[in-house]
DNA sequence: CGGTGGCATTATTTCGAAAATACCCTAATA
DNA sequence: TATTAGGGTATTTTCGAAATAATGCCACCG
């Protein structure tokens, strides 16, 4: 259980807590908005208070727990809405990471874009229909998505992209059990790195909203039950419906 | 000393040195490159090591300290590429939000702005001068700039934009001192909220985005002394007199 | 019967000491 | 003289227990 001990422990406990921490909430082994008790968060990963507090803070920082004062700390909640708010910023960032990344990208970033693509569609191969739900596809899916925007040259943007990823990641996970196979998928994936190699800036940005957005709406077409009533979208968030 | 105790208590330590901690980095009470140690701190606030821990790991999180494996905390620290970097993404961040708001605001949105802007006015003309070494004008600024942006309907829209915000701030008081007087910044102000009222999509994004340019200039003009030598921006650089 | 106040239980938060690690200075060797 | 190995000090990191706050329960009162 929690596992995924893949995750390359960090030097320190801490951080090897918070990596363990973060993939199990983005693969739903710790579910939206389960309660995180120290004391069984304590035997499950097998260390003590202090990194534990330390791990949970980070992890409210990058909005995968929520702290509630005195009370504890929460799985971050799942919602419609925070899905679409999530998908319209993501498009934004990505598109501009993107831009960029097409606009300054060497000889390097192409060769990364190709590495990372032909890594991932072997393994989606030997996998066959099931490749989606494999860990390890996932980490190259998310290694190919990284190299395209790679070249931008805006640490900050990088970080911010990478954040909201991790995010919608887990919609995806969360959902994926649901979903019926996305052959298609993989062909945009094509189509995505072709246009960016030949960089048409125009297309490239088409293309990754087009696929951003499509992802979403089959998280909410076929994993829409997953989600809590609709009006109250988990707790301290009022938040109309956004997109 | 460190303080500002105008933070308002969290109703947990933690929370509290946190935003403590937060205030001091931003105004310079702790320098960037400073190295934290954890003795020094716990005098500091008066506070133990465990909420000292969580505090730098949130604030790490949010990218005004840096943590490095067994060797401890380090204030972030600042560098012209940095803040080019910030500002260009900021640029992205902020017309994208005040656009939605301008599009979706509606009369609690601009009396918030009309409020907020009088109250920043009005400060500053009793102040003088020298209004913009304040702290309560910098809260006031802080808060026009907010109301602004603030019906932008998007939660993190509104958070991303809130740490860049801060972190900006930090390259704005850190070069306070050296600049001249910027009374012609005010009049930009009443231009801004002025567009936005209007539902002027497009002048209210250029004039915001020149707003935010022209600070970063200003800031490199006049205080481009504060920085490192401008090849290795990094970290673990003993760092200049500041302030 | 419904509501309220107080007490016991549970969980979180904070503490200071112990363990682990990095850092620095000295000395010995090549 | 330069380099490295050793050992002692300074700091960080981790631990488990004490303090503090929240939760649920039950008796008591209206």
């Amino acid at each position: 259980m929690s596992d995924t001990q893949k995750t390359a422990g960090s030097e320190t406990r801490s951080g090897d807590v918070l990596n363990r921490m973060r993939q199990d909430i983005i693969n739903c082994v710790l579910k939206p908005g389960e309660k995180l008790k120290f004391e069984t968060l304590r035997n499950l990963y097998s260390v003590s208070f202090s990194p534990l507090r330390e791990a949970l803070s980070r992890l409210s920082a990058e909005n995968l727990v929520v702290a509630q004062d005195q009370k504890g700390f929460v799985v971050a909640p799942v919602s419609i809405a925070d899905l679409n708010d999530l998908t319209d910023v993501r498009v934004l960032i990505e598109r501009e990471a993107l831009a960029r990344a097409i606009q300054r990208g060497d000889e390097a970033w192409e060769a990364g874009i190709l590495s990372s693509f032909y890594r991932m569609d072997r393994l989606q191969q030997k996998l066959g229909k099931e490749y989606y739900l494999s860990e390890e596809w996932s980490r190259l899916h998310g290694a190919f998505h990284l190299a395209l925007v790679s070249a931008c040259a805006s640490p900050n943007l990088l970080e911010i992209r990478q954040k909201l990823y991790e995010r919608a990641h887990r919609y995806r996970r969360m959902s994926s059990r649901f979903r019926p196979q996305w052959r298609e998928k993989e062909a945009e994936h094509k189509t995505i790195a072709d246009a960016a190699l030949d960089r048409d800036v125009d297309a490239a940005l088409r293309l990754i909203e087009r696929h951003i957005r499509e992802t979403t709406e089959n998280v909410i077409k076929y994993a829409g039950h997953l989600f809590p009533p609709t009006d109250q979208a988990g707790l301290a968030d009022p938040q109309t419906d956004a997109a």
